[in-house]
This record gives C-alpha cells, sequence and structure tokens, in this order.
DNA sequence: AACGGAGCCAACCGCGAAGTC
DNA sequence: TGACTTCGCGGTTGGCTCCGT
C-alpha cells in the first residue's frame, strides 16, 4: 500500500546545513531538476530528509531568491496584501519575485507587525486601535467604551476567543495598550506601552469618542476586546482605496496563474463593497 | 569585559490536501 | 475505495548576533 517511507527521521541529520550539503543540492538541482524530493537525499549523497532538502532549497538555495532588504514598494505590497487575506504568505509571496512565504513571513513578524503596532494600528484588522474601541461599544450595545467588558486580571491571563487578546488599561488618563504581537518567543507583551493619547489624539476615531466617557470608567482596570470572528473582522477592514492598491500591488509586481485565488478574493470583496458601500469605506494609511 | 534581553531568521513541526498504489 | 505517502503551507522554535547596561 502507498509509497515507501521518505526517510527514517531519527537517522538523519537536522539543523543549519553547511556548504558542502548546499553544493550537493545545487549540483543536483543542475543535472536533474526538481522532480521527487524523497529521492533527493538518496541520489545527492546527503543524510537529510526529503523534506528538509525541499525547504533548503525553496527557502534558501533557488538561483532566483533575493537577498537583500525589502524595499518600501514590496513592504507595501505586503501590507495590502496581508490586509486583504491575512497571513496566506505563499499566496503574498507569489506577487513578489524573489520573495519566498518564510521571507513574507519573518519580515512581518519581526518589523512590520511592530511597525503596525507602533502606528496605532491593529496588525491583524488594520484598524486604528481607537477605532477597535468605537466598535467594539457598538458591538457590545451600549455604543461607548464603558460597554466594555471589564476584567480585574492582568494582561497575561486575559481569556480572548479573539486570537489576539487586546488588553487596554487606562492609567493616569493615558491609554495603555498590551499587545500580545506574537505567541512565539518574540512575544512583545507591553513592549508598546505606553500606547498614550498621542496617537489617539490625531486619530479621527479617538477624536470622536466621548473622552470623557473613558475617564469615567474604571481606571486601572483593565479591558479586552472580543471579536465575532478573524474571519468578519478581516472583512471589515479592506477598504476601497485599498483594495485599488492592492490590485495595483497584484497586478505590478508578478504575475501567473496561481493568482487567480487572490483575484476572486479581489473580485468578490468588490462586490462586497459595491452592496455594503458604507460599511466599507474607510481608509488607513500606513 | 561580561552579561542579559531583544531582534532576527533559518529550520523544524504538524496539519490538510493531493497523489499513489 | 481505503490506506498510505508526499507536498505545500502556516505556525513555531532555537540559536546566533547585536546592543545596552
Amino acid at each position: 500500500m502507498g509509497r515507501p517511507r521518505c526517510c527514517d527521521k531519527a537517522n538523519v541529520k537536522r539543523g543549519p546545513w553547511t556548504p558542502e550539503e548546499d553544493a550537493k543540492i545545487l549540483a543536483y538541482v543542475a543535472s536533474h531538476g526538481i522532480g521527487n524530493w524523497t529521492l533527493v537525499p538518496q541520489k545527492a549523497g546527503l543524510n537529510r530528509c526529503g523534506k528538509s532538502c525541499r525547504l533548503r532549497w525553496t527557502n534558501y538555495l533557488r538561483p532566483d531568491l533575493k537577498h537583500d532588504n525589502f524595499t518600501p514598494e514590496e513592504e507595501e505590497c505586503i501590507l495590502e496584501l496581508h490586509k486583504t487575506i491575512g497571513s496566506r504568505w505563499s499566496l503574498i509571496a507569489r506577487r513578489l519575485p524573489g520573495r519566498t512565504d518564510n521571507d513574507v513571513k519573518n519580515y512581518w513578524n519581526t518589523k512590520l507587525k511592530k511597525k503596525l503596532a507602533k502606528m496605532g494600528i491593529d496588525p491583524v484588522t488594520h484598524k486604528p486601535f481607537s477605532q477597535l474601541f468605537n466598535e467594539y461599544g457598538k458591538i457590545s450595545g451600549a455604543g461607548n467604551i464603558n460597554s466594555f467588558q471589564l476584567h480585574n486580571s492582568t494582561p497575561t491571563n486575559l481569556t480572548n476567543p479573539y486570537p489576539y487578546p487586546y488588553p487596554f488599561q487606562v492609567v493616569n488618563h493615558e491609554i495603555t495598550y498590551f499587545a500580545e504581537a506574537s505567541s512565539s518567543s518574540d512575544t512583545f507583551l507591553g513592549q508598546i506601552a505606553p500606547y498614550s493619547n498621542n496617537y489617539f489624539h490625531g486619530d479621527p476615531y479617538f477624536a470622536s469618542m466621548k473622552t470623557n466617557e473613558i475617564q469615567e470608567s474604571e481606571y486601572g482596570e483593565a479591558f479586552s476586546l472580543n471579536y465575532a470572528s478573524e474571519e468578519e473582522t478581516l472583512e471589515h477592514s479592506i477598504s476601497h482605496d485599498h483594495m485599488n492598491s492592492a490590485a495595483k500591488c497584484t497586478s505590478g509586481v508578478a504575475s501567473n496563474s496561481a493568482h487567480s485565488f487572490v483575484d476572486s478574493i479581489l473580485a468578490h470583496d468588490t462586490e462586497m463593497r459595491l452592496q455594503f458601500p458604507p460599511a466599507l469605506n474607510e481608509n488607513y494609511d500606513y
């Protein structure tokens, strides 16, 4: 039944690749091309798992890869596509010639996510934090920040169905945001605090809120923001202008047949926008 | 100079889809 | 058709480097 197993995981080398191993892969691909990766270790004389060989090739050895820094244009493209389709790194990478999904993912996790957070924009929904305040108030029925569910716990032990917790704390008339940007070792809980009034004040959503209501709420308490679903927030985060720029990005940087999925998403969003223009006409510039 | 924390990124893990027998 | 595999993907980790104290 089925095929023979790829490799014996216990007896293959793992960890960083040596120049000699790289040379073997390059030589093998140069003479045989890319085919069945499970056969590559055996034929190339490598004590590695085929999966590991494929990863090394696609993420590092491929001759068409760029190894220099991301350009501002590439950065903007990633932002626009992430806003539209979320963390579909392989789809985003296909729009960026010479970049791998791993490149894009790493760049997002180490640079862009933090950059957005520092600008006061939620990296998941691409909305300003202040708007999240406002919208949550509406969702929960009362229409202002007083309706937020209050937690007497610290930010680290909040329970929240949404992938990222949104604990805010108001201390001394300043809003402090405790962001858990990643569940990996790079988690920066509290790093971007204080997300104080500096940028909230310049934010149209914050300006439209009744700030005295914030002050009347229980200072020192932590707020958590619950969203119905990631899909819902993603849909709501797409703005018309970003659709246009995302379309520019996707048509201008690269094109191949694999883009049809992204294109279908963009088309679907355009259709939604026509049906519900008031709900989707918000725009945020990075 | 030594240490610790943060940043970075290559590599691994686990899962679902697709392919093979 | 079912059992089993490979492939491709997104999420996560480990270790190296840099930087501040």
